[in-house]
DNA sequence: TGTTAGCACTCACTTCAATCGAGTGCTAAC
DNA sequence: GTTAGCACTCGATTGAAGTGAGTGCTAACA
């Protein structure tokens, strides 16, 4: 039994007929609607032949067919055909991202939602994040007559701070120079380069200062590891609610618990990292509470180590080549404003 | 027609039950559950008079009562009777206030989370906000040849940096120069302080700097600006599925709809941040989706004029006494965290 | 006069059977 | 290999009957 054309051509009508219908999908209809110049029998016989080969489920005998998840994939695979965004889908996408530069959190913020809103699923964006953090510069100012503020630059020019709190303050001249050492000894580092070794080289460099280089350098640590942290923007959530696959309150329930998970949506994401877009159907994804569910991730890159991913999940039954496209288009208008972030303007 | 002892017992047994159940309360119910030494036959009697006197309702003939918005507000106002916190549920704040000292926005965020898990509701916290945010300290750093950090400290103690990125960067003596000054002369005042004076006259007295000097003004407005914008974290939405007055899919979509609604939330938590704490039951909200929902604000204060709030929805029959008293515990946990954090160590 | 027992009545909810109809599989004819 | 025809399946809908929790009213009682 093989995959010959006809039966590719059904499986296509079905897939079409239940993205759109939520309802399965029956020979006559296909026949009707599809002028695919075969009688209803005809469809019948070849759909009982896709159903034996996997592609296609009949929830109960005497019911229409709907898509398995390898039938998805097939389709996903080899016979989806692109879809190009509207224009004025690209001028809605061009002028969230436009009238948002400047604020990157913002930005993912405004860019969760117009995603949702574009194709009514849930967004989740995950910020930019470095591969490997890398100091560019460090600066020690006095805050005040209690505490010190840290300020580090990372290479890819996101900034980070942290007040240091302490007994008593050294002379800003003191704070200033130390700062500027720091600054000297440590630049071009990752959080890894700074070892033991460069530890004690620090302390015995700068053993006049003995009193404050603990705190500033545990200082140094937690800031650096902070920002590792990963942060989400979600949006879009109430969508899940006008599916019909999630009119059971369980079902709707246990995925909305999953996607305040932030633990598993970071898994998630990061999964589709290695790609620039990666399609998980159904049970292809390893969360149970998202078995009905597909997510599309899609990596945008800003700078040459630096990324974060968008993912759009929805049911199994979701219209693919639209999300495809519109992440395609979010994708291009997103790094080009990143290209322009990069060079300076960042505020976390 | 007066609201005697019995009735109000015989409400406060209502809304008991009733938050209990989420069934309508009938007067054999009342009889055989609670002890008031009186007969089902005048319980009915009683019920017929709290009904015309707008306390309850009965959703359709021949159905038990439930209580009105009206018979909520009674209930909380004057027959409620405070909670006092499990050690467990104590001991359960505490460690989450502990874990996440320091970094204030994890720290709420797992707040958050908390209160979700103790209430069964879902919460929204807001950031702590000044309500007028004074500069304390302001630096100019020089970042690379072709952007210069703005660094912003605000009298509570949060940083705030802006990249300033132009053509060509002025030496580095002339940057910190710069910033001496306005940091001289813009120390204390706030957004509103800097009116069209104050930038003539820093125009006049820093023509020699006139390349960079509106660049920089720019940067601190905005700056300024994107400190006062209200963060929130949200917990605890999948809770929403689990109520009985939200298993009808529409009711509970329009919900989630408006729980993504940033400004609605923002107006919500500000609504309340008058008093320590406010009790907003049903219509009483003027938002149409959250009609069947209440919502019990608190504040917590950071220092003198730094405030935030945590908001909790529920549906109208939620356990008041339980969320008032969990509500309670978190900011007076809270508060001694920020006390210290308000010393120094906030991280933005 | 307030309380209570008793009873008729209401109405949402459940159950069950009948019916409907979309859809299938199989067979026989083309 | 394709198709028309037909019996069959089974979820969904409809409607009638029954159930039970609850009420309001009345008359009797303390």
């Amino acid at each position: 039994m093989s995959l010959n054309d006809r039966k590719i051509q059904i499986l296509q009508a079905i897939i079409n007929d239940y993205i759109e219908t939520a309802e399965p999908v029956g020979s006559r209809t296909i026949a009707k609607k599809y002028n695919l110049g075969i009688s209803s029998a005809t469809i019948r016989n070849e759909m009982s032949d896709l159903e034996e080969m996997g592609f296609i489920i009949q929830p109960h005998a005497s019911s229409g067919r709907i898509p398995s998840d390898l039938g998805y994939r097939l389709y996903v695979d080899h016979l989806m055909q692109k879809k190009e965004l509207s224009p004025e889908e690209e001028q809605y996408l061009q002028n969230i991202v436009n009238r948002n530069v400047g604020q990157i959190d913002y930005l993912l913020e405004e860019m969760a939602k117009a995603l949702s809103v574009l194709t009514n699923y849930t967004t989740i964006i995950s910020e930019p994040v470095s591969q490997t953090i890398r100091i560019k510069q460090i600066r020690l100012l006095p805050l005040d007559d209690a505490s010190i503020l840290l300020v580090i630059a990372t290479e890819d020019n996101f900034i980070k701070n942290h007040v240091i709190k302490m007994g008593s303050v050294p002379h800003e001249e003191v704070i200033l120079r130390l700062g500027m050492y720091l600054n000297h000894v440590l630049q071009g580092y990752t959080m890894a380069d700074i070892d033991a070794d460069v530890v004690r080289r620090l302390q015995r460099e700068l053993a006049e200062y003995s009193g404050i280089l603990p705190h500033i350098l545990k200082a140094i640590e937690k800031t650096m590891r902070a920002a590792e942290k990963v942060h989400l923007h979600m949006s879009g959530t109430n969508n899940i609610l006008a599916c019909p696959e999630f009119s059971d309150i369980q079902k709707a329930k246990s995925l909305f618990q999953t996607l305040e998970e932030k633990d598993v949506l970071v898994t998630l994401l990061e999964s589709g990292k290695s790609d620039d877009m990666q399609i998980l159907i159904g049970s292809e994804n390893q969360v149970q509470s998202m078995k009905d569910c597909s997510v599309i991730t899609a990596t945008y890159k800003m700078g040459d180590n630096t990324r974060g991913t968008i993912g759009i999940v929805g049911p199994t039954r979701m219209d693919y080549s639209q999300v495809v496209s519109v992440l395609n288009g979010m994708v291009s208008n997103i790094e080009k404003v990143l290209k322009n972030l990069a060079d300076g303007n960042k505020n976390t």
